[in-house]
DNA sequence: CGACATGTTGAACCTCATCAACCGACGTGG
DNA sequence: CCACGTCGGTTGATGAGGTTCAACATGTCG
């Protein structure tokens, strides 16, 4: 059983949507969970009989070819929701792309919460509807972008996150510094191109001042405006 | 107003959910609209005010970038439905790919039912995720398929369509035969590739002879595993 | 310390994009 | 009726962008 108000992600992930009346209930069934970096969460072959909301770290949706080759076609930061609604298979895997803590629900009985409150219901279909706009974003990005700016694209989406959290002004031209959350081979996978490639359109983004890199995770972003022209997405 | 009950799509299209009186009431908002081949439908500049259903012909729905590439990131035939939910703006393009039937319904009204009933929502709901999945198979052929698999695995998902409302058995060998929906300029923007490509790799399975070619639109295929295994997909 | 994972860099190769020519079908206007 | 342009498609030659293979650097952990 869970204190869902002291929660971090209490108001933004789908729970957002309970008065707290429902979200005793919900508290009732929930259950959290550590995973560590690497670990597998839900596997393409095995059904799913749970929800989760993700509390802290990061969480890579996955497809794998028969021959190996793999493609992540989604990632999950808080308070974005995993899993599958009114569906007990699911078409691909999920894994902890770092170490990773979620708050998971038991399929039914949350299906069940989201057939008495429509709110729910509503904000998981919102969520649904924001991730297919993601995922035909980056098609644009992996059928017709560029290394380079596959690369860009990739560091943008994750400094605009940032900038967010931080609640700057969008726009200002301050320097805005993140971690990567992903290892170079996960980078790959996600922007449909090999480690070396990734390597090498990074040094390429450091060497024309367009990011600066601390260690290997953490970059530095002097001009948004410059990374979204280098991104194909200036205006 | 419309006839449901003449509706080819009457029962696979999100109407299916609908009872008799509801779907009365459903007629009383609709109406049906034709778009020549070629002519957009909804674009993302300007605000969308309809749903609809597709009754006849494809839809695409692209992304462009400033310079003009451009990608296809969906595509919908019947029973299809078109519009985004809750959401005055569109993030995409969606234009006839060919001669094309539309039931539209007015944005209000059509939300206004879904809230009464339920069934409805749920339909919707559905839809996207399948939606979804859909962008997430593709990104993995974007970001990880040859060219030939590509061509190969556009041309198996046209032969599973066709093969099913067919309502043959699945994986019978028989011969598969379709039409082209798409140009191959269509083909090209939805598999990131370019029109040239596209022509190259469907004479090379041409003369492998893992398709025929009758004329520039007809397909057929002998040997419905041996595509499946040409795409990636094969077990 | 060695073993292993992660990341960088270099050289060679190959797939696919680019540029260009060409073909047949179609429509249009002189 | 034919010349002409246009559109959709095919084919060829060339080259660039990314992959592949390989070596090396760095950091971490037992």
């Amino acid at each position: 059983m869970q204190r869902c108000d002291h929660c971090p992600v209490r108001h933004q992930a789908v729970c957002g949507a309970m008065e707290e009346s429902q979200l005793k209930r919900l508290a009732q069934i929930a259950h959290r969970r550590r995973i560590p970096a690497g670990q597998t969460i839900i596997s393409d072959t095995t059904p799913v009989d749970f929800f989760a909301n993700i509390i802290s770290g990061a969480v890579k949706l996955t497809k794998t070819m028969p021959d190996g080759r793999q493609q992540i076609v989604g990632l999950l930061f808080p308070p974005d929701f995993l899993g599958r609604a009114y569906s007990s298979s699911n078409p691909y895997t999920a894994e902890a792309a770092a170490d990773t803590e979620i708050c998971t629900f038991p399929n039914t009985a949350f299906e069940r919460l989201a057939g008495e409150y429509p709110g729910l219901q509503h904000r998981l279909f919102q969520h649904t509807l924001d991730e297919l706009d993601a995922a035909r974003d980056w098609m644009l990005l992996l059928g017709r972008k560029t290394a380079t700016e596959k690369v860009a694209s990739f560091l943008y989406m994750l400094a605009r996150r940032s900038a967010m959290v931080g609640c700057k002004h969008f726009g200002a031209s301050e320097v805005v510094s993140f971690e990567l959350p992903l290892t170079r081979a996960d980078m790959a996978d996600y922007l449909g191109l090999t480690i070396e490639t990734v390597s090498r359109q990074l040094t390429k983004l450091k060497t024309s001042h367009v990011i600066r890199l601390g260690s290997n995770r953490l970059v530095e972003v002097p001009d948004l405006q410059r990374l979204a022209r280098v991104a194909g997405q200036g205006d």
